[in-house]
DNA sequence: GCCTAGGTCCCGTGC
DNA sequence: GCACGGGGCCTAGGC
């Protein structure tokens, strides 16, 4: 049973810099018990660099998303909302909970309950608005060119949060397709010994040869690099290449498909149009670039050493 | 100046269906002054369906987790953690803060506090795993196929929320390529006067042709349809399904592409090869659709009607 | 499972 | 600005 004599109470919490807020009326018999019940709750604090809004207000949150965009912070909301997209196309989502993150570089991401991708969404360099209309939260985000606009029309807000990240770890890795290129062009004899690489994204017909060499004979080298099985449309993008290739002078023209396989039905074209094939994979590309990095952190050594 | 007489203080508040959590040690004058300052604050509370935790210690962040996880809830954390990927390639992302979303049908992002696309995720149908390991918070999304691991070190937890979203809003509304292709079966003189449907996604080489379809003259028409404007690919797709394509005897094949705009360079290839170009854009088909679903109301009113 | 094609794809690169 | 191709693309549809 509570207490009918109410106090004003407003909690102020600092931690290191600051700060705060706890709003409410409650008790004197309540204050002073170990537990305090309260009606309802809407409250605001920021610990370290995060605020944080539980339930706020409509108001509160536009005069929060206000200051943040102001100061390029990242918001994230859990927002109960409507979501219209135009643009490029048009979308409409009907009313519902869901995530809502707004980057400091101008981008949105209107996530749901499941699925990898957003359901509504804005690439970087949007503009943002937010006002208060008729009782409900509008923002919206604006992309100059192309000319699109997102617009958030949010009824209930469960949770808003805004801070900056720190973060400066700048390097990510990975092995890509490039790799397995850059792989070929320091290690030739992973397709072959003696193979000389002539050029690389060598332009022809509409498209780029991935590498252009010679063998030990002469011949005319054509390299199409695949990450995934090698399939018709590799396939056919080689050929293309071909028709607007020559070997020198009584040598011939070898087309060749480096992949980490090739896919279900291809083999017996790629034997019919006279294209090898050389199994290379993401993994032994990243070894043998891991390995040539290594080796020349040794000539380095070398060379600086004693 | 802080006074040094100090309470136990264990504030529990409850709104709606419950709960809580604000543990701390203060002093009595504080206690009885308007405001109080606390050295360190970790809380935790639940409000409506939104559970929030600022500043958890590493174990109280595990325990959540394990809840969410079991309960099939949405997590969003904002953490300074370090990333390893390990899958179909591999990636490693040094320590910084972040914002990491784990969803209820198995899937993960990581967010920096830039760019549109999250630098490290899972699709969904992962499995999730939190351990306390030295002094560290480590998330595991693991994904069965392709076999592929994300693992999330965790340092520092600011904060970190789980709820589940109520979204039953299903219809969401694009105008695609798709729709095009559906304009154009339903009011094929969008193409001209006369055609005549007579297939669509019809398979040829190893591709599909997007319509299939006869002129007034019996001349086998073959279209090619894209949103953006059409460029040298097109083309090539294009010719690709021609060479495994016959009119009937004494009749013409006719290629055409139907696109907004042909890109800038194709129009000379298109006319040397001798495809045609009609104009037509999303909108346009999007009301074509539009008015043939209204007339198609209204027939329906009309067999309904009085 | 594999393959094919689309996406408000996004994003980098080159012209 | 436009065009082209890659991506840990993701996702849906067929076989």
């Amino acid at each position: 049973m509570l207490p009918r004599l109410l106090w004003a109470v407003e909690f102020i919490v600092a931690c290191g810099e600051f700060v705060i807020v706890f709003l409410h009326t409650i008790s004197r018999e309540a204050m002073q018990a170990k537990w305090i019940y309260l009606p309802a709750l809407s409250c605001s604090f920021r610990v370290d660099m995060v605020e944080v809004r539980v339930s706020p207000s409509l108001e509160e949150a536009h005069e929060e998303l206000v200051r943040a965009f102001e100061a390029r912070k990242m918001v994230v909301m859990v927002a109960e909302c409507s979501v219209n997209y135009s643009g490029r196309t048009g979308s409409q989502l009907g009313n519902g909970e869901r995530l809502i993150v707004l980057k400091e570089d101008g981008c949105v991401l209107v996530h749901r309950g499941r699925d990898y991708q957003p359901v509504n969404w804005q690439p970087s360099g949007c503009i943002f608005q937010s006002q208060v209309e008729k009782g409900t939260l509008v923002v919206k985000a604006i992309r100059p060119t192309p000319l699109e606009s997102l617009t958030i029309v949010t009824e209930n807000m469960h949770l808003l949060a805004s801070f900056h990240l720190k973060d400066e770890a700048a390097f990510s890795l990975h092995a890509t397709e490039e790799d397995m290129q850059r792989a070929i062009l320091v290690q030739p004899d992973l397709i072959e010994a003696g193979l000389k690489i002539v050029d690389f994204e060598k332009k022809v017909a509409p498209g780029f040869v991935d590498i252009y060499a010679l063998d030990r004979e002469g011949n005319t080298v054509v390299i199409e690099i695949k990450k995934d099985p090698a399939g018709f449309p590799a396939i056919k993008q080689l050929s293309e290449y071909l028709k607007h290739l020559q070997p020198a002078p009584g040598r011939r023209l070898r087309p060749i498909i480096v992949a980490p396989s090739l896919a279900k039905g291809a083999q017996p074209v790629v034997a019919k149009m006279g294209i090898e094939f050389k199994q290379l994979g993401l993994q032994k590309a990243a070894e043998v670039l891991q390995s040539h990095a290594s080796s020349d952190q040794k000539v380095l050594k070398g060379w600086l050493g004693s």
